[in-house]
DNA sequence: AATGAATGAGTGTTCATTCAT
DNA sequence: TATGAATGAACACTCATTCAT
């Protein structure tokens, strides 16, 4: 209740306060609905304070997507490499860890990405090649692997990343565009456990191969 | 003087011009960033005349939607209805049937609705419950009866609806979003046939799990 | 009273009427300090008719200088080589058609210029080559002839345009910045004349300078 | 720790850096497009201290001037009336020391004061009244004597003052607003030279009288 | 039915000014 | 004395919407 000087108060954690309050909103409004001045009241600040430390609207959003998004990518690459045992369960795993990541963040970047990547071109193009492609190339080479390992059949491994990754993509991105209609939320981990089973027995080879 | 008499040209095609140059625009752009202006243009005729047919940019949007997609839904569902077969080639069929209508359609209504649902809530109940859940009931009763069959596995027909739809609308999405961005454009049709591949076989009984 | 019709009004004239107001409020308060609200309110309209006019204030700057000086200027050259009596009368007809033209615009380019022109390189060069060094070309160009003719001294031709039009340039730039604090307004061509009659004694080529 | 104090340095010499720092930025940019941010730098300090100092951006632009010009005016009040020579060289004394005072200065006052009277007539009245009569009553004052001596012939003592000091004061204001666009730089003092001896020749009684 | 000139509320951005330290 | 984080009023510019023709 006694307010703490408020100049004084947490000055360096002011951009993660401002790019965290600008996630929110740019996630529920898009882009271009989402006010400066709604930014800085959600960060507990005022408009000026936000050009203070971004030189514009789409600078903020730059930070966005490069503050929560690149860090988790580099994570699950890295569990990836290190992950020993079998290619199925590898793949599993990282799908686990993708469902865990985008149901603990309470925003959709991938969500965003879609909504404004027409009109901020040079934006998308850096999303297309920091995250997206090398998420792609992490999976095909789970599954490169395990098709070596005669653990998986035979695929078309230029359009398999993108079917396995889809359903927990969009989960996510239904989850935070139409879930407050749901009766019941959606429950992101539950649902991924399901996705990895169907999916798992489509890519395995033959049972009989199994054993 | 000698003009033809430009207003003489198909009055009655006048909405649906400007709702087809509105959808074009809408989803390359998003809603916000495309002006009045742009869509008037892009159908032939001035700013006026829009608002002579519909009374704010919001009701043009309603419209594309109505126009656009719930044709679409009642095709697809009839379809289903009528379809024969084991309930494998009937799922395989719808899933060809909407990315075929995907395919052929050169917007992405499913991207508009994701990039737009926060900012017209009311919007996106209307198609929550006239597109979305009808999709999934229909999903799920092509799923149900293909259990009852023993065609297809037991399985959790909640979430199911959403794993099986997944890639397809995420590749479309993409395909409107980044494929610009892609060496090679995306080959819908191909892909969803990868798809349906991977997804029957992880949902069909095999004679190991039928037991 | 009974209004006319707004929007049929003289459309033709809404450029220049926008850049009457604009000059007048440019000269009086400076570039910077001049609100585009106001120019609007001055020209009998609203900000956005402005901006359906000139894509931006900048704009509106350069056609205000372009509207306004350049035909003046090439008026003035015209004369000047259609001139035919003694280069010392020429040179007096062209100070005093400087000064009519200065004292019958109620605004000053020229102290616009000075004031703005480092906060719009682009501009200033413009002015600087379209309108500078064309007129100091003209005024070396007659009193070039009258030392040829033998009518004027050997002069500094370099420097010489300066110093013949800064006492007229000034006394207008005066008017228009400190005039109203003046007891009595500043003649403008009553002065012109005193400067023409110094200025002339002074270049003259005497009996003895002659010789 | 072992930091020289840096508030030690002259605490009585910030005023005048901060005004030195505001005379240059005020008369390369004019006063609105000159920022406190921009003025602090240069000074070497920061904004707030910018504002220990002197109340408002007005006020700093009120103590430019009155630091900058009263000093001047005052001493060439005084040189000119010590000076014992001829009127005619008295005057060419004035306008030499006010070319040189003009050249050494790296600013220009009579700019700032032109571009900016219009925002704040109170300062423009003090300027009228401190400098510019007082600049006019001392060029009159010199050319009355010439003329009871019978050097000068008879003027118009109203618009003389004007005349005399106009090319030399517009030949610097351009040097500040348009030299940079000049193949060669405008030498003032040269300018300044012949500017006199056209002067002269203008003013002085009858070339008789001169030998 | 169609136009397009005009509007004005709204938004991104700037910057003089304040104040707790 | 000096700082610099924070403010908020102000302004350029946009664009959905209106309306006289």
């Amino acid at each position: 209740m006694s307010e703490a000087p408020r100049n004084l108060r947490r000055k360096e954690a002011r951009p993660s306060e401002i790019i965290e309050a600008a996630l929110q909103l740019f996630h529920q409004k898009g882009f271009s609905a989402t006010k400066i001045d709604e930014v800085a009241i959600a960060a507990g600040v005022t408009k000026g304070t936000v050009y203070l430390y971004f030189p514009s609207k789409e600078a903020l959003f730059k930070a966005v997507v490069q503050e929560r998004v690149l860090p988790n990518l580099a994570k699950m690459n890295e569990a990836a490499n290190q992950f020993a045992g079998s290619r199925a369960d590898c793949l599993a795993y990282v799908l686990r860890g993708m469902a865990q990541a985008l149901n603990e963040c309470n925003g959709s970047i991938s969500k965003l990405m879609i909504a404004e990547a027409g009109n901020f071109p040079e934006l998308a193009a850096f999303y297309n090649d920091e995250v997206v492609q090398p998420m792609h190339r992490a999976i095909r080479q789970i599954l490169s692997e395990g098709i070596a390992r005669q653990e998986f059949r035979e695929m078309d491994l230029e359009h398999m990343p993108r079917i396995v990754i889809a359903p927990i993509f969009m989960a996510n991105i239904w989850r935070h565009t139409y879930g407050h209609l749901d009766a019941q939320p959606l429950e992101l981990m539950q649902y991924a456990e399901i996705q990895i089973d169907v999916l798992l027995r489509g890519l395995l080879a033959t049972p009989e191969n199994k054993q």
